[in-house]
DNA sequence: GAAAGAGAGAGAGCAGTGCTCTCTGATGTG
DNA sequence: CACATCAGAGAGCACTGCTCTCTCTCTTTC
């Protein structure tokens, strides 16, 4: 009674469709239907209601069947997040993408571009943000699979940083230090440094000053969307911008605010 | 079965303590005490299990008293979560108060300290971390009480920049911006100036500039406790010092890192 | 083509949650 | 001393994640 009203027509539906008709079985194929309902429902539910309050009953509830048929599909609900967490960051990813991609200014310019271009969209969908960049849920432990869309973020900044430097425009106010050991050999590995040591110090440099930035960025975002710039900022898109635009002139992108 | 199995004897050992000794009468002795003790033991379970954890019935389990009694002295789950909140922000705006007036550095140094120090209790509480600067709870609406502690860190913040300012040791390499409608009226009311339209445009600009430093060490620390620097920062410590420290130059504060 | 197997879904059930209700018995006050 | 107040107990409701067993259909194998 609590659980289900509806019959389950699902089957005769696919039986319609034809048997056996690509090269997925219909088993196959109906098994990544639904797979994708579950996912477009959870999307809705999280999107209305938050990470916390997504519940795998009421995403049973919205497709009509039972809590436990979830499971053949999704080992827990944790799971069912991180399937969410990877959309999110995917789409962070592209956000920022396209946004980089889509700019004709200098790479300062276009660092406030992509960064006005990631607050809309964590104002958009904050849930979303939440998920990723928000306090991580219970015992949860990255899988690796979210590490590669995580970091498409960060190539689009450590890119930005390297354009200027090699257009000359690059000159960081900030402190000098020492670059080595601040970076894990991996983040250098991917950046194309298999050895940690033949990487020349002012690559080592910037990549250790693209924390400043993405700090600058998803700290921003994060203090405005939870609150803390309650009774502190006026215009918040203002804020932002100059927020945005102190912290990359100490990496040494000059911004020119309007 | 579930709730309870000790008998209540609280009630006879207040009576042994003698009756209306105090201003305040035996009963609501007891109740401050109760209250206490509640909130200690909701605090050391947020340490030990997190916020999204903390179950009232189980902090009544440990109290030794049944679930529905807690509603007594609190009225909802929320509620004692709200509370500590506040004691999480008292305790990080003291943490930075004394680090600030415990440094006899100059102004910029001094911020790194302060940070440093906010860092470090970060890490010795991520879970009281999590529950001010981390993603809000629910439908959670801060009630004005959590206004006046969360505004201990921002005024430390200010407090450096005007001292590096009347030091003549505040040289902000970010962008030139206008300062107007940036902060809330307010923010800058509680600074001492009732009309902001008499805040002088140095002032209003440093105002707004203490935006990235607070920026910088919400974000700096979320995204190191949140995880997003595993496989990119080495040393965590040390990239912490370089984001903070490269941050405050955009806003004018120069740091030595050693 | 028939028999055996695999797998999706249903439903009951367990242990837990927040919160409300009513009842009891001790406490402080007129 | 009688009465009102109020802390606490315990049952109960609606919800959660997850597991177990059962059924029925589709797929594969002989």
């Amino acid at each position: 009674m609590t659980e289900q009203t509806t019959p389950p027509q699902r089957a005769d539906d696919r039986a319609t469709a034809g048997p056996t008709r690509s090269l997925l079985g219909a088993r196959d194929r109906a098994r990544a239907e639904v797979m994708s309902e579950l996912l477009a429902a959870a999307r809705a539910r999280l999107e209305s209601e938050g990470s916390a309050a997504l519940s795998l009953r009421a995403v049973a509830r919205d497709l009509g069947m039972a809590s436990s048929a979830v499971y053949r599909h999704v080992p827990s609900r944790d799971a069912l997040l991180t399937l969410l967490i990877i959309e999110a960051y995917d789409a962070v990813g592209e956000v920022a993408e396209k946004a980089a991609a889509g700019s004709d200014a200098d790479p300062a310019q276009t660092w406030l571009e992509v960064a006005r271009a990631v607050r809309r969209w964590a104002l958009d969908q904050p849930h979303s943000f939440e998920l990723i960049y928000g306090t991580p849920v219970r015992g949860y432990r990255a899988p690796d699979d979210t590490v590669r869309p995580a970091v498409r973020v960060w190539e689009v900044i450590i890119g930005l940083l390297l354009a200027a430097a090699r257009d000359g425009i690059l000159d960081p106010a900030g402190p000098d230090f020492d670059p080595t050991g601040r970076m894990a050999p991996e983040a250098l590995a991917t950046a194309g440094f298999t050895d940690p040591t033949t990487v020349p110090d002012d690559v080592a440099r910037i990549a250790v000053r693209s924390g400043t930035l993405f700090t600058s960025l998803v700290g921003a975002i994060s203090v405005e969307l939870f609150g803390h710039l309650h009774r502190v900022a006026g215009d918040y898109e203002r804020f932002f911008d100059v927020t945005v635009a102190t912290a990359a002139a100490g990496v040494g992108l000059r911004i020119t605010l309007d």
